[in-house]
DNA sequence: CAAGATTCCTGGGGGC
DNA sequence: TGCCCCCAGGAATCTT
């Protein structure tokens, strides 16, 4: 299930692989996977074809190419005004390879180049994840204090639809204090707010059940009874294994989640909490309690992680 | 308005 | 061997 690390090693692959090229073409092969381009599969094709792919970015979960149109001269600032927005769902991939091979199973998009080079191919088995062109708008969660000139890459811009994903622990941007503070104004469990992307982004089931055991923290604990110093803890729980999974390719069950050459991460074999069910704690050795939650599985040590008396879901 | 429930989707795997 | 059912879960959209 790709998360912030899955999401971060596929954008280094579109950097390498993408950036400063033009693309041809884009077709469409299932229109679910463009569903959230207001204007139809065709309109998405059209805004892709002729135009130059900049640095790809990454907020949370969500990756994006900023376009350009190549023949713009100077006298423009050339600040791209559009971008290609993917999200990959629970099985997205963005794949890069040689035109001519096979066709996927579950090719979705795919996308040539001017080139001929590599293409770009979107494959997605469950259909949750998505691509669209949409409209850059200024980040309400970036530094006033941007390098002059940072706009031509699109620095300080946002796609239009993601202005309400809040910015991930691996930014700059991120403010710590405002964090704590809106974590401890909320009235629900800390687990739920901590899926809640326009409070903290990036964080999905793994990474959330790996923050609150490296943080000792039960994920039913209300958040507005939750000290500054249990919040900061979460916080630091969830950089250091959102980051130590990236230092190693992301996290991977199956071959579901792949970086652009179709390789899975190591991760797996790190995690403490989640998926080790009956597993002996690494701290304590007490074996790891599997609950359900959100229609979805929680993972905590009993000991380390005691069940508040007042539990909030 | 905020919190919680519902919804979308497909193939692998377990049970019988 | 085959079939049925459950399970995985991100986030928009809904209901309360």
């Amino acid at each position: 299930m790709p998360e912030l690390p899955e999401v971060e090693v596929v954008r280094r692959g579109l950097e390498r692989w993408t950036a400063g090229r033009t693309i041809a073409s884009a077709e469409v092969l299932h229109p679910r996977a463009v569903r959230r381009h207001a204007a139809g599969p065709a309109d998405f094709a059209a805004r892709l074809a002729g135009r130059a792919v900049l640095p790809p970015r990454r907020r949370g979960k969500y990756m994006w190419l900023p376009l350009r149109d190549p023949e713009a001269g100077p006298g423009r600032d050339g600040a791209p005004a559009e971008a290609l927005l993917a999200h990959l769902g629970m099985s997205g991939q963005l794949l890069v390879g040689e035109p001519g091979r096979e066709r996927e199973k579950h090719l979705r998009v795919r996308v040539a180049f001017t080139d001929g080079g590599h293409d770009l191919r979107f494959v997605d088995q469950r259909t949750f994840g998505h691509l669209l062109v949409a409209d850059l708008a200024p980040d309400t969660y970036a530094h006033a204090d941007d390098a002059p000139g940072a706009a031509k890459n699109g620095e300080g811009l946002v796609p239009e639809p993601i202005v309400h994903i809040a910015a991930d622990p691996l930014e700059d941007a991120f403010d710590e204090e405002a964090f704590v503070r809106a974590l401890r104004r909320r009235k629900t469990g800390i687990k739920r707010a901590l899926l809640d992307q326009s409070l903290i982004s990036g964080v999905g089931n793994i990474y959330a059940d790996e923050a609150l055991w490296r943080a000792r923290l039960h994920w039913a604990r209300p958040t507005e009874t939750l000290t500054r110093a249990e919040a900061l803890r979460v916080l630091e729980g969830a950089r250091e294994v959102m980051g130590a999974a990236l230092a190693v390719g992301g996290t991977s069950f199956d071959s579901l989640y792949v970086d652009v050459n179709g390789d899975s991460g190591y991760f797996e074999r790190s995690l403490d909490a989640y998926g080790r069910r009956d597993e002996p704690c690494r701290r304590c050795g007490t074996p790891i309690r599997r609950d359900e939650f959100m229609n979805r599985s929680s993972y905590t040590c009993p000991t380390c992680q005691p069940r508040p008396r007042r539990a909030r879901y």
